[in-house]
DNA sequence: CACCTGACTAGCGGATACGCAAGCCAGGCT
DNA sequence: AGCCTGGCTTGCGTATCCGCTAGTCAGGTG
């Protein structure tokens, strides 16, 4: 177990998975698409309306998203209606729950207005609110200050 | 306890706390500076070198950052060296930590090339790695399909 | 067959974001 | 006094993002 605090510049910055999340999900509206699908929108103009972006700036992202593989483009008939796509979630797309959770309890607590949170997140089977909470393997509650770096197998020295 | 999913219009995405999140961290170098904070880094030279992009963007940003509330620009002495300043991490911007790290393993499990993650966050106690898990009030573990939104005391009906 | 609607696409213009190169400035060192 | 280094700032050119307006296209309805 090593610390890696005082040998940064031992590995590199861009090969790290946060720069290549963000490189997927790292803007503004891709977020603001993904929290949309992962509440439940799935047609083209409900996520125009919903996020606030225009209609190009839609249709440019909601293909990158598919392109990523985070949402898929479904063909869905109703009755009377022709056929339409829709987008909808993939496992990969599904599994930034933890994510947008996380960002929305931090947006909760430093910046939310005197209101309180507009939404809120619960357990569909107990009713009460959900965080996103660190865990490690052995099952212990992590503290913000209780991690420490350590070089996993993918790491490339640059010595 | 109310499913808000068909009725999505009666709220602005604006006053979302998501958005309100994205506002601050929502660009992925400012994202990378703040993963770069929490793992350690406090120099101006050292950001720039780590993070990858140039010093007019990172005084930017960096400001931006110690504007927000996220970062504190703090005077410091070496020995034999002048007076500098540092960038420490405020309660707010620590508390990031459960979004970088969702993101982390997001990032490890979806877009990892095949020698698998460069770094793992360990728990300081044990060693284990450290993961991002959703947990509600009542101290279930919560899946990804799981959960439900309701409306919270801040909610702005749009009728 | 003309019309309508949802889901886009095309084109333009303004606003950032960013990289690069250069310059500035404060304070310790010689 | 002059040099050096870290920490910025200025200026320029490029790339990207996004909103706006307008147009297209497919298929169901009157």
């Amino acid at each position: 177990m090593e610390d890696l605090r005082d040998d940064r510049d031992t590995w590199s910055t861009a090969n790290c998975s946060v720069a290549r999340a963000m490189d997927i999900v790292g803007s503004r509206s891709t977020m603001l698409i993904m929290r949309e699908a992962l509440f439940g929108t799935h047609r083209f103009d409900d996520f125009v309306r919903r996020v606030g972006i225009g209609e190009p700036a839609m249709a440019a992202r909601l293909k990158e998203l598919v392109a990523a593989g985070l949402l898929e483009r479904v063909p869905y008939q109703e009755p009377g209606q022709r056929t339409r796509h829709e987008y909808r979630l993939t496992r990969k797309g599904r599994e930034l729950v933890p994510v947008i959770t996380a960002l929305r309890n931090w947006g909760d607590t430093w910046t939310a207005d005197d209101a309180g949170p507009s939404l809120l997140a619960i357990h569909r089977d107990c009713g009460e609110p959900i965080h996103a909470v660190l865990r490690c393997a052995a099952g212990h509650d992590v503290h913000n200050s209780e991690t420490v770096l350590t070089a996993g197998p993918g790491l490339i020295r640059q010595t």
